[in-house]
DNA sequence: CTATGATTTCTGTAACGACAGAAACTTGGA
DNA sequence: TCCAAGTTTCTGTCGTTACAGAAATCATAG
């Protein structure tokens, strides 16, 4: 790898936390090199600034691609694809909250479902369906909350995230404006406890 | 494994997902066992429930001890320990949000930090280090926010959550009513693109 | 202080994932 | 339609991680 120090120690860093993320060194490495360059790279100069063999940056840009993270891009008189990471942050964040939630909450969801309809033959299965019945309940109010914040512009995004706690307040005030919560859907509290 | 069919689906899902969120399947499986069972287990009677061995449950525990997500407990009149999940499920959800920003987050962030301190020495480098500090600047804004919900208890976060997108017009509503944005932090805008 | 049961750490093995290089395939120009 | 450049898929190897079972350590009751 033969790159300006600033950039190396980015990407290497990257390539390192790819793990935790549940994408293996080189994806992470090729994402991370991608988001800094100013112009979108060919798979060759991606090989040669990383040091890793041609097919592995073909199955990671691939597999970025599936991500939503990384675009292909046509350069006018070049046969090779090129590959840009998309530059808005804001997009980036919903696109990998979205991504995620496909990944690792969906699943869980609709496993959730299935259990919950089938009928419990003894107590600690009634005790078990309840707990799934909490956290089915919960993961659905999340992402309800979540599939509604995508929707924001980048500038509200903004303003609901520099709010932070002092929400608390503002609900206090609309609660005494409206009288009661508009947005409503369901309560789901967690009165149960040992 | 020999558990009621309901706590055995759940208990193997969790397995399956361990893989993608970053821990191994038992750890999963002795976590998803736990959180049904209506009293606290002990190493023993994890092991024979999912089949796994006994040093693989100690293992388990100890990492989801880590986590904070499962705590020990001393039964009185029993030398062995025994294991419990948190009820309440709100609880689970901010300690999951601080440990995973402790381990996934916060390194990035201290990396960012210490490379935005060094000087580029050539165009490619100032625009790294331009996106570098777009992505700095949006995770201390992503991060601050988390740490101000976590500070909410039960009912405001519910709350919270079920207001969904009509937090925009409460945020018109507010900015209405005190003609600023009262909590700004700083602003932080991507003017920059393509 | 010793013996016994409980727990953790150590060690070797097996399974899995990452990766390079080769082979196969695809696409665009002549 | 053929050729060349570019891309993807296949295959074998290497390294890592998960795990069981054994050994060592720790804690409590007598």
């Amino acid at each position: 790898m033969l790159l300006p120090p600033v950039i190396e120690k980015f990407v290497l860093h990257f390539g390192e936390m790819g793990g935790r993320w549940g994408i293996n060194r080189t994806v992470g490495q090729i994402y991370a090199l991608l988001f800094l360059s100013d112009r979108p790279l060919n798979a060759e100069e991606i090989t040669e600034a990383l040091g890793v063999s041609r097919s592995n940056v073909s199955m990671g840009v691939k597999e970025l691609e599936a991500w939503r993270l990384v675009r292909k891009r046509h350069l006018p008189g070049d046969r090779r694809d090129h590959f840009e990471a998309p530059d808005d942050i804001w997009q980036i964040v919903r696109t990998l909250a979205e991504e995620r939630r496909k990944r690792e909450i969906d699943p869980t969801l609709s496993m959730l479902r299935d259990v919950l309809m089938e009928t419990p033959s003894s107590p600690e299965e009634r005790h078990a369906q309840g707990r799934m019945g909490e956290m089915h309940e919960l993961i659905e109010l999340l992402v309800g909350w979540s599939d509604d914040v995508q929707k924001l512009n980048n500038e509200s995004l903004m303003q609901l995230l520099t709010l932070g706690a002092s929400v608390s307040k503002l609900l206090d005030i609309k609660s005494k404006i409206s009288g009661f919560v508009g947005g409503k859907r369901r309560s789901a509290g967690s009165e149960e406890s040992s």
